[in-house]
DNA sequence: TTGTACGCGTTATCAC
DNA sequence: GTGATAACGCGTACAA
């Protein structure tokens, strides 16, 4: 086919009559050129329509304006509204996004961020790490390596730069919420693994103590995909089952709006009416909570926000190494929609 | 920090006491090395956790192991599962991609495709471009310097290699069926700019007048963002308007679950109850389609499948230059829910 | 103001 | 089997 090979600075210095020194400062306009020079070099630029091999720059400054995302399953409209977020805020300056998916798998996520440090990005963000990566020291170890932002992970202890979304305080609302219509006996369901998913119940538990709810440990109900294509399904057979087995809660909390869904056409598919008979309350204020029907009480999230902050925060780290190790926390907000009501 | 620097192919050849020709032997296997330099070599790797610097290697070979995508909004449902089908087969084939969105601008998708064509990316796969682009010839252009697969987008005369799904005969199919069910006024519910918008509407327009039915221009309704965050609000808008405004039709087909969805919006907000009184046909089949009440009969697009059959061509394309220029058709299927009935 | 020459980290070519 | 050495395309001390 006709692929003429592109042109190098090489080429453009001879066309030009100039060293390639000088068509280098014409680019880059670090140094002095005289008037003269430079507009035969930009003609003989515009001419072979040269365009700088940004491999051979990143060779030589160690840099190449690329980040790294990993994200468990783009394919969540939560993650995806992050990366959103992300590439819309680091584009403005220039770097371009490497985006990979590890479908939640631990050993695929350290291969994506070895893969990663290989490309020479300049910095990585990974999105809902496995918690497992986080505790075993390995993220810790990564960010003396390179710049890395880790979006809703954390452990105590583990030095690292993270971005969160306030978990806790949105769950204790929540719950509070749906204390205050009444309720009194709370499914808890979630993913399995997760530090999101853990904060969760953490603060589940905590909250049943404090308002001595007496919860029992199989009120917490665990889907083995929180985040795939299959997790409304997984939620909805795993709801339908438990209250087929005639356990009793008068509501349900969802560690994601995904979870929610499932737990909503659980409700329909046994005709229980939601939320006459049964509330629901999601997690992320995704655009999915905003079309079920009933329309679902979410934690709204701020996504492209949290994607944004990110963005900006590793910008910051790659154009200043030593800049402080931070824990960015982002509020969330308590939706109600027609998915909750009081207790009758 | 403890940021030590990366070492290099010499430094291994320094602590093992060889030359980098060897080093670099040992590594890709390509020439015979005595057994006991190899293991020298190898422990010396491990120990120095020696990895090759991918952007030295590209130079040399001009070729980077990556793919481009270009997405007009990653964070809908549509094309995520696109690209997640392109990620998994790359992957496993050892590419990584770059991503980015173009938000339906169609100034941005060129200068996105001109950012990875200066990232030496072997192959970009472009969703859903601008039509514009396409029939201006660009496209046409840039697939003579660089491998490229557009996915739903195609234009007669342009010479491009195309992946699709059969929208016409989706269409068809699905309109076919509306008229079956004994319906004659059709309403059409698209957005502004795609390949994917003409070619239903097209159909539409055919399939009226094959049927002699009496369609006006006004029963076709565009919705200014198809493909964002903002569709469903914008179409549920744009419909409600039309049927307050007393337009007549017992059914509507829209391009998009997104708009379905929209469209099933307003029905409820103006108490006309769907299927009984008013049907409506989705396309995509996203997993939305399933979590709506009523569930949304679609058209199903197999959108992991379209992604997988775009990563394995531009694979072939990169191994085969002069590989032959293909459309290739992938075949759609009429799934058939709640929201669609005969007509009373 | 301009040019020469070397380096970035690797692979390929050619000797030995 | 192994090792110099020249590429790949660009940036930059240093010299002029």
């Amino acid at each position: 086919m006709g692929q003429k090979k592109r042109s190098t600075i090489s080429d453009v210095a001879r066309l030009a009559g100039v060293s390639i020194t000088t068509v280098s400062r014409v680019m880059n306009r670090n140094y002095p050129v005289r008037e003269e020079t430079r507009e035969k070099v930009e003609k003989a630029i515009e001419e072979l329509g040269f365009k700088p091999n940004l491999l051979a720059r990143g060779l030589i400054h160690n840099k190449t304006q690329t980040i790294g995302i990993i994200t468990p399953s783009i394919e969540n409209l939560f993650f995806s509204e992050v990366v959103k977020g992300i590439d819309s805020v680091i584009k403005e300056k220039g770097y371009t996004t490497f985006l990979s998916n590890t479908e939640g798998n631990a050993e695929q996520e350290r291969l994506m961020i070895e893969n990663m440090k290989d490309r020479s990005v300049d910095g990585i963000i990974c999105i809902n790490p496995r918690t497992k990566n986080i505790k075993s020291g390995y993220y810790e170890s990564v960010s003396k390596q390179i710049p890395l932002v880790i979006i809703n992970g954390y452990n105590k202890g583990i030095h690292c730069n993270y971005v969160l979304n306030d978990g806790e305080v949105g769950t204790y609302e929540a719950l509070k919420y749906l204390y205050e219509l009444g309720h009194r006996e709370i499914a808890f369901l979630r993913g399995q693994y997760s530090y999101s998913y853990d904060v969760k119940e953490n603060v589940y538990r905590q909250f049943c103590d404090e308002y001595r709810l007496d919860y029992k440990e199989e009120n917490i109900l665990v889907v083995e995909d929180g985040n795939g294509l299959e997790t409304v399904e997984q939620s909805k057979a795993l709801v339908e089952k438990v209250i087929e087995e005639n356990r009793r809660f008068s509501c349900l909390f969802a560690c994601n709006d995904w979870m929610a869904v499932g737990a909503l056409n659980a409700a329909k598919a046994l005709n229980i009416s939601v939320p006459e008979d049964f509330s629901i309350i999601g997690f992320d204020n995704t655009i999915i909570s905003q079309i079920t029907e009933p329309r679902l009480t979410t934690v709204d999230q701020n996504m492209t926000r949290l994607g944004q902050i990110s963005g900006n925060r590793i910008c910051e780290m790659i154009q200043d190494k030593d800049i402080e190790i931070k824990k960015i926390i982002i509020e969330t907000k308590l939706i109600k929609r027609e998915s909750s009501k009081e207790l009758n």
